[in-house]
DNA sequence: TTAAAAAATCATTTCCAGTGATAAAAGCGC
DNA sequence: GCGCTTTTATCACTGGAAATGATTTTTTAA
């Protein structure tokens, strides 16, 4: 059964007509025939009464409403691929937890009042875990730091983050050999960007065992080194968020352990859906050195 | 784009595989990787990549939603038209208000829990209405009475009725000339098979100007008989049905009048849809000559 | 009954799904 | 990295059927 053969015969009872049917569908009154015909072997059943007008029968009738639903779910999935065509579906987005609270919200907001069509999932993980997803066609789009990758993904670099050393006390300079080996630290499971940037930092300041604690949560992070836990090591625009609801001390640290760039990886551009496809154009805007969460904020 | 193309695309995502996916479908991996192409190409967008297993990217999930569906609906289908199947959808009946009310709440009652899958439709009308309608491929069936009808039409006989004069005062006979012509008489508009029974009686009992009231509903006819308003022609099947709720008085009238066959109308049997074949297959047991309601009945 | 319109039939062309063999590419073990 | 295996892409070819245009048959309306 072919959709070209649904979509004449559906004509047909639309129009009541065979050659009405072929006109317009832009072919000749024989090749009407011929499709219902070869439906009608196929099914073995007569499916429309030759009469002015040509209607239905039962049988014609089941398979009309088949015939509506086939043909209708055609044309919307061959529309939404037309690249001039308002997206629809979801938007599959990966993020980590730190770009999550920090530059989605007003991010995922303007771009979903701008795209009502478009239902967005967002998952957040580890950049590894993510990048991971995004290879294997499971997301459309993820907010990942500072990973290498194949030649399949393709990164665009989005926002340009300052780690900071984080404590729930003042911090005058950065704590000694001695202080650094026995204070925890509170970082995402392993595969976390920044946590290479924490062990860049301890072998910089030859500290041998760092002792790390392991947490699956940016609140339960952030809200422990409040607590005194330990340190953190985040971006700078994370600790404002948070500096509303808990007392967090910071400091800078210098640009080689200090800059992180956050780059969406995605597939290389042939795979993107249309929902994709314009996601990355709202993206366009957003350069590195001068982040702006607005991208999709309405004019 | 062809359904098959869709369900070869659709094998492919789920076996992981080309080959595996052509072996699954039984046809050539090359003849996969043709089809697989051309929907790439038809939607200007790369749908799987090529790695071990095979994945969909992010377009490719966009159009698996639509070919999941798609495939399904086809498949469904063609099951539905398969002569071994259990019929699903609609039936679409109609009928005489009499029978409705007396003959089809047990029929029915026992074709719907014989088949669980099937919505019955009933339309109630005049014969000539509903064999119209029969005629137009609005219904799949139709219970009618004695009716002239073209050869794309089918009747076979069902229930064998016995028209009677109802009042709602005493008959002891037949009423003469002059009371028939002031007695007015209650009857369905224009098209019901009955109606021209209680044109016959007239014209055999030599009245002249029969005084017709027309109402659409059975209540309504049998209510008024009951209060006095006047005469009416039904089965005596029907008359023993209201029994219960009204006071009525039956005469019976002489065979040439009384005889009156109800049958259903059909159009010809290629036409059929699974559901009224399997309708028409329940109804086979029904003799005009040994009415049972029970056709469906559980054994 | 006849003229007009519509569907069926038929011969022909064109296109493409499916096949099998082979080349290229990707994964995997060492 | 290097070969070995597995998997996909490419290609030439064939059969079948979709599409076409001309013609006949049927249906409808005048």
């Amino acid at each position: 059964m072919l959709i070209r053969s649904l979509e004449i015969f559906r004509a047909v009872v639309d129009t009541g007509s065979f050659s009405a049917a072929a006109e317009r569908l832009h072919t000749v009154q024989s090749n009407v025939t011929a499709h219902v015909k070869k439906l009608e072997t196929e099914l073995d059943a007569r499916l429309l009464e030759r009469r002015t007008p040509v209607v239905a029968t039962p049988a014609g009738h089941q398979l009309l409403s088949y015939a509506r639903r086939i043909v209708e779910l055609h044309d919307d999935a061959v529309a939404r691929f037309h690249p001039q065509a308002d997206p629809a579906g979801e938007l599959r987005l990966g993020s980590m937890e730190t770009t999550a609270a920090v530059h989605l919200p007003g991010l995922l907001a303007g771009f979903s009042r701008r795209w009502p069509q478009l239902a967005v999932h967002l998952r957040t993980g580890t950049s590894s875990e993510l990048l991971e997803a995004v290879r294997a066609g499971q997301l459309d789009a993820a907010f990942v730091a500072g990973e290498k990758v194949g030649d399949e993904v393709r990164l665009r670099p989005v926002f340009e983050e300052r780690l900071v050393l984080v404590s729930g006390r003042p911090l005058k300079a950065m704590p000694d050999r001695v202080t650094l080996a026995q204070t925890p630290f509170l970082a995402f499971r392993q595969g976390c960007g920044y946590r290479h940037s924490i062990e860049k930092l301890f072998a910089e300041q030859r500290v041998p065992a760092p002792r790390i604690h392991e947490f699956g949560s940016l609140d339960a992070i952030v809200g422990c080194v409040a607590a005194g836990m330990g340190l953190a090591l985040l971006p700078e625009s994370t600790v404002r968020q948070y500096r509303q609801r808990f007392e967090l001390h910071t400091l800078a640290l210098p640009p080689a352990f200090a800059a992180v760039t956050t780059q969406l990886a995605t597939l290389q551009r042939p795979s993107w859906s249309r929902a994709l496809e314009v996601f990355m154009e709202g993206m366009e805007g957003m350069e590195a050195e001068r982040p702006r969460d607005g991208a999709f904020a309405v004019a």
